[in-house]
DNA sequence: TTCATTACTTAGGAACACGCGG
DNA sequence: CCGCGTGTTCCTAAGTAATGAA
């Protein structure tokens, strides 16, 4: 597919050329038959038919026909020259009111200056903001410069104090408490100032295996010269694994295995189905045991180990923060093993070594040092990019970062920043939904390609889908890729009109299936691009992600395809929660519809996993608690009988207290069973839906502090420590009446 | 302008830790 | 107190989209 799309790309380009050259000519009256010459649009034809169509004006463009169908409304629109004036409207001149938007704000943002919080909200809404502000800049570098200062103040003032405070206070307060979202942020590009950290952490060394622990080639032991020992510890560690059974998988493995063999090796080896690893194996599995079975103090020690060096390599110093990294650790050596089916599964993925590792740092940092004996590859200073480390992966040939924690200050600006985007695309969305249906009747193959695309995006979550390399990785698509096989047309379906089915594998091979019914217009279409096309050719042939982001873009200032699902699932999110929530309801029932309104935004961007191995089980054993609740309730219930008939009887103070702790009794078991069952409701809705994923990349984290602070609920219940630390400016920042 | 490269976000599963009930 | 199951963290693959070089 990547090929054919080169060749498009040229022909288009081609003939990009040759119009211009063509428009020359006929100016010059070489030969064109002129058939419109309105003000608004000029209409000539080529020597080979074709017909050109100019649109003149701000927005000038041209459009190609190439059937005459398209031609006669053309002169339609000559004789009635009002109409072509619509046309216009509705087509091409809306871009400038869209793009009108931004600019408002950035006349308005400089007047609200003064107060940080309202300013820093529209500095989000007009990222592009010129360099006019360059003055401001350079202020607003400084105000960062000395803030930052007076909490390293801050800090050495705690330090002083340790003494007497305590460690708690002191170790905790500063960096816990730096709230960046009340500062300013670099508008030029500029990711930091100053960044020191102490690189990264390689994977510990091979060790060997013990000499009785042997391989063995066609049933007789054999010696692995070290390097070949490693890679086939590599496989006999999943020897357990499905699919290490899978051909391509041993295929490959087994190609990269012989390159690090000795010769002598290479030549003896020659058949994978020969070579037992089962030795190595069960020495593993043997290993892991042991390493269970520790003593507690062993296991503390390897703990303490891990802090030390979590303390040590784990954080490094942005613009006078202590930010934690999130993988300080380099990806040790193994076997690849992509997801789906991958064509390189099973190749080695080899070890990364100092001379492969690529330093960011400032250049007025101490800069680590690499291993005694080893150089870096490189050290630079680019703080217009946010990674401390990188290095090229062998697989792919794709680079690998180190960077930063999504507590961080650079990590939480960007994602706050998504969401604000993802807002402005809820102010003009519906003037975009508006224009992509108008498109959909577009006389360009091209335009209505982009509409209905827009739609999936739109409609159904869908990803953008770039282009992929054809045998790099699993055959996965999105929706600029899909192709005519991954969906089917249905005029009629289960009583329902214009059905299309989709069924493909999409990011991580998941498989994304869903039945919807779609507008006529849209139906349609589609029949019309898959017309003459083979089951594997793309189904939007004159569309790709870059042209879809490019008139996105137009549309809206920062507008790409994943704002869609942003903007989808966030609002989706708002309006269940709205939809969903009732006051009467306790904690768990409200965490309950919580949960359901996230499920329902998962279920929309086809978030799934596995169900887990012990689900079965896990239910059973929920039912069987619910069960022996549901006896203890009758059982208390019928002891608060028999209480208050003795009440009635004995009508003394000791018995009405029986009966009241009776009471409680009952209404205690009655809530647990709730609990439970609610439990067991929303566990069962869970089993194939991932809640995490939206939850993390997708949701405004702003809509669930606020639904927490409406109805009193704590926001642990929604997040957890890890979450809260990534949310923490949405936590401090929404209230209860924050709109998305 | 185009294409490859680079940077950064999103993703599911495995490993791990920890708390709860027996 | 222990074992088990679950929630959390780690891991790194696989996307999207911006950037940069030709």
């Amino acid at each position: 597919h990547k090929h054919k799309d080169k060749y498009k790309d040229k022909e288009h380009k081609h003939k990009d050329h040759k119009k211009d050259k063509e428009r020359e000519k006929f100016k010059h009256g070489n030969g064109y038959l002129v058939l419109s010459d309105s003000p608004h649009l000029e209409i000539w034809s080529r020597r080979d038919q074709c017909v050109i169509l100019r649109l003149i004006g701000l927005y000038s463009c041209y459009a190609e026909c190439v059937t005459l169908s398209c031609l006669l409304p053309a002169f339609q629109m000559k004789s009635l020259d009002g109409k072509v004036k619509k046309e216009k409207e509705n087509g091409f001149a809306s871009p400038p009111h869209v793009k009108s938007e931004p600019e408002d704000d950035f006349y308005h943002s400089p007047k609200q200056e003064k107060s940080l919080k309202r300013e820093r909200d529209d500095d989000n809404d007009s990222e592009f903001k010129p360099k006019k502000i360059k003055t401001e800049n350079d202020k607003k570098g400084k105000k960062r410069k000395r803030e930052a200062e007076e909490i390293n103040q801050k800090k050495a003032k705690n330090k002083k104090g340790e003494v007497a405070d305590g460690k708690k206070k002191a170790k905790k307060e500063p960096e816990e408490k730096w709230k960046w979202w009340e500062e300013e942020r670099y508008t030029d590009g500029v990711k930091w100032k100053f960044l020191e950290h102490k690189g990264p952490v390689f994977a510990p060394p091979y060790e060997p295996v013990p000499s009785h622990v042997k391989f063995y080639y066609d049933g007789k032991p054999m010696k692995l010269s070290p390097q070949a020992e490693e890679v086939a510890t590599f496989f006999a560690k999943m020897l357990d694994h499905e699919y290490t059974t899978k051909d391509i998988f041993r295929k490959n493995f087994f190609k990269d295995w012989r390159k690090e063999m000795t010769s002598e090796e290479k030549s003896k080896i020659t058949d994978l189905k020969k070579c037992n690893f089962s030795e190595m194996s069960e020495y593993f599995k043997a290993q892991s045991e042991a390493r269970k079975a520790m003593s507690k103090e062993e296991k503390l020690k390897i703990k303490e180990e891990n802090e030390r060096i979590l303390q040590e390599y784990g954080f490094c110093i942005m613009d006078k923060h202590k930010e934690r990294i999130a993988n300080f650790r380099i990806e040790p050596p193994g076997l690849f093993r992509g997801r789906g089916d991958h064509p390189k599964m099973g190749m080695l993925k080899r070890r990364i070594r100092p001379q492969d590792i690529i330093i960011n740092c400032s250049k007025d940092s101490k800069h680590p040092e690499p291993p005694p004996g080893t150089k870096w590859k490189e050290v630079r200073h680019d703080n217009k990019v946010t990674w401390l480390v990188s290095w090229t992966e062998n697989i792919q040939g794709s680079i690998k970062y180190i960077m930063l924690n999504p507590s961080s200050r650079i990590k939480g600006e960007k994602d706050w920043q998504k969401y604000e985007t993802a807002r402005r695309l809820k102010k003009c969305v519906d003037r975009i939904r508006a224009q992509y249906r108008e498109d959909w009747k577009s006389k360009e193959m091209r335009i209505r390609q982009r509409a209905v695309a827009l739609y999936f995006i739109d409609k159904l979550a869908l990803r953008a889908g770039n282009e992929k390399e054809e045998g790099e990785t699993a055959d996965t698509v999105g929706c600029c890729s899909l192709r005519v096989e991954h969906i089917k047309l249905y005029p009629e379906n289960d009583g329902q009109e214009y059905v299309v089915e989709f069924d493909f594998l999409g990011k991580d091979s998941i498989r994304y299936y869903n039945k919807v019914p779609v507008e006529k217009r849209v139906f349609k279409n589609l029949q019309l691009f898959m017309e003459n096309k083979e089951p594997d050719d793309d189904l939007f042939d004159r569309l790709n992600t870059s042209i879809l982001n490019k008139h996105l873009q137009e549309l809206m200032d920062g507008l790409t395809a994943k704002v869609f699902r942003t903007y989808n699932a966030s609002i989706t999110l708002q309006q269940q929660l709205k939809e969903l929530t009732t006051a009467d309801e306790n904690i768990p029932a409200k965490i309950l519809s919580y949960n359901r309104a996230n499920r329902a935004v998962a279920i929309l961007c086809n978030h799934q996993r596995a169900p887990p191995k012990t689900f079965e089980k896990s239910m059973q054993n929920l039912q069987t608690k619910i069960d022996a609740k549901r006896d203890q309730l009758s059982d208390a219930k019928r002891e608060l009988k028999s209480a208050k008939a003795d009440a009635k009887v004995r009508k003394d103070e000791k018995s009405k207290k029986a009966v009241e702790t009776k009471k409680k009794a009952v209404q205690r078991i009655e809530e647990q069973l709730m609990k439970l069952e609610v439990q067991a409701t929303d566990r069962e809705e869970n089993k194939q839906i991932a809640l995490g994923t939206s939850k993390l990349n997708y949701l405004d984290p702003r809509i669930s502090v606020a639904w927490c602070k409406k109805w009193g609920i704590p926001v642990e219940k929604i997040y957890n420590k890890t979450q809260r630390e990534k949310f923490a400016w949405a936590i401090d920042m929404a209230d209860e009446d924050y709109e998305f």
